[in-house]
DNA sequence: GCTATATTTAACCATATGGTTAAATATAGC
DNA sequence: GCTATATTTAACCATATGGTTAAATATAGC
């Protein structure tokens, strides 16, 4: 019904979440930009653009630095780290599915380990 | 106007934007859970925890298994490693901060740098 | 077979999202 | 100052999202 908190990671992975966005990161990541260059290679108006570098700026993942009446974007990473950081938590389970897959049998056979089963593995390797 | 190709990615950053299925997915990182033991702590309906389950399953981070009545979920890591690779990209960026900003400033001063800047860095350290 | 339990599905609702075109704003440059 | 250019903002639209309650479905267990 109402938004929680609008966390920081939600504002991150939404806008990572359209494919229009992270291309413009990834055209950020070799160069700065201006508005019309950015919007040049898309089938969509430079306003509909213009929308996307606003979210992406919400999220704090780029910024705008005008320069006379052009806008110039570059990427501002920080939150990037905190997505990854996130998301790195998981790492063990793809790092060790042969164990993952181990201990979920071990799990749907019945045996009672509640919530303590990876404790001895690392988290980083 | 119509969704271009709704690739993995999308699906998965979507998922991942919302604080109820991150919840989700980490305590699925210690166990499977049933439908009803996962929607136990959230302040809403069944259905819309069902929902959201339904979201996850849809991006591929979460399996459900029917035993009997009862759907255990347990967590499916895949798309995490897709979403972690492509956040890898950018690693750099946080990084070498400073050697980032000196490439900015180095662009904004008028350099003709085209797209070339950072060739010689490590993308994986 | 009947009843209870676990879960999903349907119908609905309010708001968010991703796009449009047209108007507004601001600086460039003569 | 006037005109062109770069960009944003406004008003609008269709669809998606995240929630609700009520009904449907399916198995458990006597």
């Amino acid at each position: 019904m109402v938004k929680y908190s609008t966390e920081p990671l939600d504002a991150t992975f939404a806008a990572l979440a359209d494919p229009t966005r992270r291309s413009i990161l990834s055209r950020l990541a070799e160069s700065t930009l201006s508005m019309g260059e950015l919007a040049e290679p898309y089938a969509m108006s430079l306003a509909a653009v213009s929308k996307h570098v606003r979210v992406l700026a919400g999220a704090g993942l780029v910024a705008q630095d005008r320069l006379g009446r052009v806008r110039r974007c570059r990427i501002t990473p920080g939150p990037l780290r905190d997505a990854a950081d996130w998301i790195a938590e998981y790492q063990q389970f793809w790092d060790d599915r042969l164990d993952a897959l181990a201990d979920y049998l071990e799990e749907t056979t019945g045996e009672d380990t509640h919530g303590y089963r990876r404790t001895n593995h690392r988290r980083k390797p």
